[in-house]
DNA sequence: TCGCGGAGTGCAAACGTTTGCAGGAAACTA
DNA sequence: TAGTTTCCTGCAAACGTTTGCACTCCGCGA
């Protein structure tokens, strides 16, 4: 019944319906062993009493919590959201539930959550660690890991192809005459940011353009809008953004410097999060297939759980997607004057920190 | 050690240590109780065996699981991850973990997220809940609640005061002229929408204004834009929005209409999440304590968890924060031209539904 | 008729803790 | 010195499940 104080528990259930405990408990967990007829008896009985197993005695003597840990470097990045919100549905399905936590982007925390998650759950989905990859490596002996946003051999991962990306947006901002242009990088840490510098750093070079890169940066708004100085004096007619957050920083700090875009400068983000088609201009992008990283994350822990030892690497595409915020640059096939543009200062290029 | 594959046990430590494993369970449960000698070498050789005391088994005995479920109505809206993260730190620092879940907006769904996280949470915190009152009021026999964004008697509850806002944002609006006011409501179900309806529509009467009220709608940006040609023909010089997403949703929406904010029509918003600031105009809205709330709806829960009966309620401030995107109106105190503003269309304003 | 196998069920030992109770030693009181 | 208290520790019974094993039936083939 509903408003029974004392939860019900296997036993009273085995009493009411007049079968062992050890019955009602295959019931549930083993239906094939039990006599379809008894079987329904005992599930109107457990039904009737508002019967559910204690999870807790369950973990007890399985081992297997039902629960998934999932740690992600800042909750408020709008990145997040729909993957959080994939795995959890992904998860509830296979009746798991999952804990979220966040690291406030701080690489330093993230060992601690591992560890303390490690023993109340049955596997970790670390989504873009900022530790390095040894650290990932030893934990990973401690507790099941799945890392999303990092290349790593020996583990399961699942990453977006980001360098796809980052190259599509190189040739978007070249074939559109820009020649200079800057790659706003993301933390320390973040594999992702080494990606997007590796790729773009190779298109860039194919496409006779200059990259400058400037960070790392926090990769928040702030931290976009905080290199807006860094990239006028640049001198750069382009850049591409380590995410749309960034991105969408660094156009309002522009214009707080007088810039317009794309008249003045073309700006790319990367991510596609919700907001960047609602900011003016619209921002142009590359879309990173979020929710479908959360379902898979979780989808190779729980298939993982049983043998052990399958490594799956799983890549998601990525697509460009173009909307305002880039225009035409002052190369070939555009006029040439190339507005408030000038020279690059190589001095002013911080060069991107090695892991 | 680090790599111990099998996690140890009470047992190992008492056996390394020396004592019974009632001692090393007091060692940690209840630390005053042991000599601070004997208790310093269990601790050391907990600390050597990397021994954690195993969740599922204390859980078990103490009928305790040391979790906390939040369940939220979405989780990309930006409102929520600084509550959830504020909740989430403060629950860490109890040694308590928390759930998150996401309703998708959807009522229904609620019921069943609160039953199936019932049984293995210590209680619930429920977040902007979309339900009736006395299905929340069942719930709460079922497992310990705390109620947040919902006034409701009888039950422990945290809510923003935003019947003030919405007073210090109409008491603004009137002050910079606007005489013909339109009120975005926020979707069905939410007891925020109609504190926010009640006190703007006594603010708007006591400053001889009058209040549009449209909705309900979809608290997103895509609800916001959705109802820009409403408020058009609804004919107003200015808007208050259920939250800020819709406001910028709006803004956008106003803009493709060919209408600019704030010169055209004045828009405020609700919230004050982070995006607020970056938009262009930056929006005029009300700030609330989203992270204060988290940090209290923990705190109730876990005080309420020894007496019971204690329902506090708690109400945080709000505040008004003026930035871009409001302006004068056609009133008085400004010149008299409304500008592209045609007559009030009562028959276009939806009435808010009850409930 | 006997033996065999499979289906369904019961039995009881775990799983790793917490905690009421009791006992022993040391410290204090009279 | 004896009695009383205090402090610490050990003992063992829970908590609610799962699961290997054994048992009973029953039907079947030889």
């Amino acid at each position: 019944m509903k408003g029974s104080r004392v939860p019900a528990t296997i036993r009273d259930v085995a009493r009411e319906s007049g079968v062992h405990i050890s019955t009602v408990s295959r019931t549930f967990s083993a239906p094939h062993l039990v006599n379809p007829e008894t079987r329904s008896r005992v599930l109107a009985c457990a039904e009737h009493l508002g019967y559910r197993p204690n999870r807790a005695a369950r973990a007890l003597i399985t081992g297997r919590t039902h629960n998934i840990g999932l740690i992600v470097a800042d909750i408020a990045n709008p990145f997040f959201p729909p993957l959080i919100k994939a795995a959890e549905s992904q998860a509830r399905q296979r009746d798991y539930h999952i804990f979220v936590t966040d690291t406030n982007e701080d690489a330093s925390v993230e060992e601690g959550l591992v560890r303390a998650l490690a023993k109340q759950v049955d596997g970790v989905l670390l989504c873009s660690p900022r530790m390095s990859n040894s650290l990932i490596e030893q934990l990973s002996r401690e507790v099941p890991l799945v890392v999303v946003n990092r290349q790593l051999t020996g583990l399961p991962t699942v990453v977006m192809d980001v360098a796809q990306g980052a190259r599509l947006a190189i040739d978007h901002l070249s074939r559109l005459g820009h020649r200079q242009i800057a790659l706003v990088a993301g933390p320390r840490g973040s594999w992702t940011s080494r990606e997007i510098r590796r790729s773009a750093l190779s298109a860039a070079r194919a496409n006779d353009a200059d990259l400058a890169v400037i960070g790392p940066n926090q990769p928040t708004e702030d931290g976009g809008m905080a290199v807006a100085e860094q990239i006028v004096r640049a001198g750069v007619s382009a850049v591409l953004a380590y995410n749309d957050l960034m991105a969408i920083g660094l156009i309002e700090g522009l214009s707080t410097l007088g810039l317009s875009v794309p008249e003045d400068i073309s700006v790319v983000g990367i991510d596609d999060i919700a907001l960047s088609r609602l900011t003016r201009p619209k921002l142009t992008t590359v879309a990173t297939p979020t929710a479908a990283a959360g379902r898979a994350a979780v989808d190779m822990l729980l298939a993982h759980g049983d043998d052990r030892r399958t490594t799956a690497q799983i890549t998601l595409q990525t697509e460009l997607v173009i909307r305002d915020s880039t225009g035409p640059g002052p190369g070939p096939h555009s006029h040439a004057d190339p507005g408030g543009v000038v020279a690059t200062a190589p001095g002013e290029v911080a060069s991107y920190a090695k892991e």
